[in-house]
RNA sequence: GCCUCCAUGGUCAAGCGGUUAAGACGUUGCCCUCUCAAGGCAAAAUCAUGGGUUCGAUUCCCAUUGGAGGUGCCA
């Protein structure tokens, strides 16, 4: 029996959750699920500076939004906790004491403005700044115990050696391996008393019991100076899987800065949760049998293997994504469709006057997202001004002239229809056309753009003219016979 | 600059020494049709470059080029 999967998800709260951090939340949550393990939402806040308020919030919210349920975390409870780093203030420090004393790390004293003469030194040399180990030669630990009895500030940094190879195996990319000598010492608790990330994760992911990680490409080349700390304790370190960004284009990461949607901001556009899932699960992954079908959070999670991941980011799609959207919208209930559609349709129409019901019939396999809703049906509120170059149309056959023609043969007719239903309009149109020696095109096409004002609309002449009634119907149709 | 990683159509990608190099989105054309959408049928479009290894390279190795990430008391 091997040791349970525990895996985590562990954003900073600097924002919203944008998508890549939703891909890795989803790939982390899959695998633990697919292994029958732990996913567990751990919040990173070691950055004081950086915090937005409102962010954990958001953070909570985006995640139940998009299903990704975790089992332990700060607003779930769980066996591992506290879950979120500042309130797990005390801890780190006894680590990195312990650390020191087996000669991993040691205290520095050095100021931030001493560092930053140092590297600018370095660099006018044309050198790559590293740090010096000063305080590690210079400074004995019993006079840096003194020193920080007396209050002076400090920060603890790791002892990288100078010589040899530091190394990490990643599921996806293999064995990686750096020299020694090209690692920095890194601070790992800060002036503050805080530790780093550098430090932070390692410690929680080790107390927190976390088999497999799965993280940005940022951590790629860092990774094996984590490695180095676990064995400077003397722990095991997790399965690491590395992931790739995900791209605005070839060269720029997604990034709010540019406009790019979050999570919250595409639900907000009218994209389904399930939707953004399914086309999010199939950037940067393929299933192994690669035909690419509607994926549940259950299939994703039986379907689910880390060979599938791609090595090289991946250029988010909007193209896709809308597609997909569309057809999560065809697959909806009429009533769940109605549901949703209604409050964009509300901010062009009133509900009330319109066979609502119908009208979300005609719509719902024409809506790619619900923000195109307002654009499709506002003719339907108030008729737009009439271009009466719109009814000439080489499809149909269609010119001024026969438009006027066509409009004048049909108005009697609508009139005349006992009752205001498709089918009854339908009926006394077509068995009359034959009979005027013009094709149903000539017809139809004046029809719908006398009432519509519209070259394309979500329907045909009697559906459109069905939806706004015997009156505005003539109404328009009036107005269009006087424009002509 | 240095370090790590990556490289198949416009995009997402399958492929893991021998294939007519899948599939999806998008694009184009045709059909259907009172418009649009949907649907059906076609089509165009890819192995970054140069060296090796091999009987044979998209596939293995090296270099170049291009790209990403790192190089913070940010994560």
């Amino acid at each position: 029996m091997s040791t349970p999967v525990r895996t985590r998800f562990a954003p900073s709260p600097t924002g919203y959750l944008h998508l890549g951090g939703l891909r890795t939340a989803l790939y982390t949550y899959l695998y633990a699920k697919k292994h029958n393990g732990t996913f567990i939402l751990r919040i990173e806040d070691t950055d004081q500076e950086r915090e937005v308020p409102g962010a954990v919030e958001l953070i909570y919210k985006s995640m139940r939004q998009a299903g990704l349920l975790y089992d332990e975390g700060p607003d779930v409870g769980g066996d591992y906790g506290p879950y979120i780093q500042t309130q797990r203030r005390d801890i780190y420090p006894k680590y990195a004491w312990e650390l020191v004393e087996r000669g991993g790390a040691y205290c520095c004293f050095c100021t931030k403005e001493d560092i930053e003469r140092k590297r600018k030194e370095a660099e006018a040399r044309g050198e790559t700044y590293k740090y010096d180990k000063h305080c590690l030669h210079n400074v004995p630990l019993e006079e840096a115990k003194r020193r920080i009895a007396a209050g002076e500030p400090y920060v603890i940094r790791q002892n990288v050696p100078t010589t040899g190879k530091a190394s990490f195996d990643d599921m996806l990319y293999g064995h990686v391996e750096v020299d020694c000598d090209t690692l920095d010492d890194n601070v790992l608790i800060k002036a503050d008393g805080l530790p780093t990330y550098n430090f932070a994760n390692v410690i929680d992911d080790h107390l927190m019991a976390i088999t497999h990680v799965t993280r940005g490409t940022e951590y790629l080349s860092s990774a094996p100076k984590y490695n180095l700390l676990y064995e400077a304790f003397g722990w095991t370190p997790p399965v690491y899987m590395h992931l790739t960004p995900v791209m605005k284009d070839a060269t720029r990461k997604l990034s709010k800065r540019y406009g790019d949607p979050s999570f919250e901001d595409l639900l907000a556009q009218g994209y389904l949760k399930e939707a953004i899932i399914n086309f999010i699960a199939l950037l940067g992954w393929a299933p192994k049998d690669t035909t690419e079908e509607f994926f549940s959070m259950d299939d994703l999670i039986r379907l689910f293997d880390a060979d599938g991941l791609s090595k090289s980011p991946a250029i988010f799609n909007t193209e896709k994504l809308n597609w997909f959207n569309a057809e999560y919208v065809r697959r909806m209930s009429p009533e769940a469709y109605e549901a949703a559609a209604r409050p964009w349709l509300a901010q062009v129409l009133d509900p009330e006057r319109f066979d609502l019901s119908r009208l979300c019939e005609l719509l719902q396999g024409r809506t790619e997202v619900f923000n195109q809703l307002p654009g499709m049906v506002d003719f339907l509120a108030k008729m737009p001004p009439l271009d009466t170059e719109l009814f000439v149309h080489k499809k149909s056959k269609c010119t001024q002239e026969i438009a006027k023609e066509a409009l004048a043969f049909v108005r009697p007719l609508l009139v005349a229809v006992p009752e205001w239903t498709e089918s009854a309009l339908h009926d006394a149109v077509m068995e009359a056309i034959p009979a005027s020696g013009m094709k149903n095109s000539q017809v139809l096409w004046p029809l719908r753009i006398a009432i519509t004002g519209r070259a394309a609309t979500p329907g045909g002449a009697f559906e459109m003219a069905y939806l706004l009634g015997r009156e505005e119907t003539l109404a328009r149709l009036d107005a269009a016979m006087a424009a002509l």
